[in-house]
DNA sequence: GTGAAAGCGCTAACAA
DNA sequence: TTGTTAGCGCTTTCAC
């Protein structure tokens, strides 16, 4: 029989196959950028742990526009999916209800929280007070944070300052409103430009807490070009991407477990696929373990905040 | 009629309409890896591009494993998508003949020429003696190599090598073997000890090309561990990725068109998926445009040659 | 055991 | 114009 199939070269048509049995096969994968170096490691573990169950990915990017996202969750493009993983960017907490339930969704990232849908994030706020209180354990008082965003609640950058803030706070060492820089990206020219900013403003610092590592190398870059050197002005990103290890000096970071993020939230997709239609199961969230990541940008050195 | 559309909620069911139509409005793209900035950059592109058509992307990694991917190329997989993007890495001329010619396929880079499919890529030999010119035209006459490939004879590494020999050649200046560093892969860890390895040697240089700017950012950094000053040493880098003017001292490189190839390549692929079945139109070889960019790393400075 | 038939939801062709 | 039907290629069911 196989013989048969073989010589006639007999090819399945997937198409038809997929119309019968209701499936596709493919899997929705919808990140704000490739560009960004966070995405595309997570899209890399994603597509790796997709191929081990049998799954293809259908990559959309959506430039953080909650307008496009919005386009996506509800265009039948989506029907070419069995089920998606979602990183929202511009969508935020009251667009909650407008998340499909009758469709397969794990939701990653910190827009959108207890939601009706699964739901795979990292320790925020730990992992941030993690990086905090490593700084604070070589020695240092002043540390600047770059990346925060006004007026932002839940999210990323929200959540990584409370964490900064908890650390502060249980060192005993006040707050400085002077030392939080603001950017609206993570890309490393925003943390360039931060840091200009920061050195810029006059204020004395001894360390930088960048809430991204892509931001944080782009300040760490204007560090230097300010004469400043690292790890003497002790710097920590976060997200511990690839490049971070071959920066210069290479970067210290929080390691929020990118690639545990990505085989669990295509396990729980995979279980909605194949969850009966009738019982929907209570939607998860879960949080992954994180770990500091320590390399020669927070090498001991004696620190003395002051003006760059 | 449209509001009885909306009314009942009526969505077309898209798997039916692929069946029928014998069309999926998918396409494939095959690349070694997206955590290489450049594929991730690449990547990016395409997927505007194709959405720009109304097209999605199907995105899988091959590790530049030419098993996996001959695996993808004969896959039934491929039936979910309309035609392919591959950028080839593990496969080569050899290879040729195992294309698929009754299939709607657009290669990318330098691994397989004159086949009978289409193809688009840059003008690795002179974009490579441009950036090579370049250095020399800043005075420099020992220029370091990073990252060529042994025996290879076809591949953007023998490329590149290619044009930095035309380019000292037509300058009089003798090709010095020494000055060749030769890696696996191109990743910036293979750049850092590429260049630890070129400075144990002992071989005088005053200038530095690296055939890829990943590649280059590893060089760059072990350089400067060493002492060693840039643009003192200048350094010049390939692909123009987005981090390269970030890095300190930010990277020259030279942008050898990778948004105009994503742009051509979905062109192409269009082209061919609606082409009549009977009408195989011959195929094309497209060339891009480059250009030297010009930053920190190749200021001029007065130049010796030395060890460091 | 092997084989025929129905139906997934759409669209193109044809009939009314 | 509007309505009906056949068939894309598979899989599941039911009859033999």
């Amino acid at each position: 029989m196989q013989l048969a199939i073989d010589e006639l070269g007999y090819r399945p048509n997937i198409t038809a196959r997929n119309l019968r049995s209701g499936r596709t096969g493919v899997i929705g994968l919808l990140l704000p950028e490739l560009s960004l170096s966070y995405f595309a490691e997570l899209a890399d573990d994603v597509i790796a742990e997709a191929e081990r169950h049998g799954l293809f990915v259908l990559l959309e990017k959506s430039g953080g526009d909650r307008n496009r996202e919005l386009a996506v969750l509800s265009s039948p493009r989506m029907q070419l999916t069995d089920g998606l993983i979602f990183s929202p960017l511009g969508m935020s907490q009251e667009d909650a209800h407008l998340l499909p339930l009758d469709y397969p969704l794990v939701l990653l990232g910190e827009r959108i929280f207890g939601s009706q849908v699964d739901h795979v994030t990292m320790r925020n706020v730990e992992a941030a007070r993690a990086a905090t209180e490593f700084l604070i354990q070589g020695g240092r008082r002043r540390i600047a944070v770059i990346g925060a965003h006004l007026e932002e609640v839940v999210g990323s950058a929200a959540l990584r300052l409370q964490g900064y803030r908890q650390a502060l706070e249980t060192a005993g060492i006040p707050f400085d409103p002077a030392l939080v820089s603001y950017t609206t990206l993570w890309h490393r020219s925003n943390g360039a430009e931060s840091m200009r900013a920061l050195i810029a403003s006059g204020v004395e610092f001894d360390a930088v807490f960048g809430l991204n590592d892509a931001l944080t190398l782009g300040a760490m870059r204007a560090l230097q070009e300010k004469g400043a050197r690292v790890p003497e002005i002790a710097v920590i990103g976060f997200d511990d991407i690839e490049e971070s290890q071959y920066a210069m000096p290479s970067l210290s970071s929080v390691d929020a477990g990118r690639g545990q993020i990505a085989a669990i939230a295509v396990d729980l997709l995979i279980r909605r696929i194949d969850e009966e239609s009738g019982s929907r199961a209570d939607p998860q969230e879960i949080l992954v373990d994180f770990k500091v990541v320590a390399r020669e940008s927070t090498s001991d050195v004696s620190a003395t905040a002051r003006r760059i």
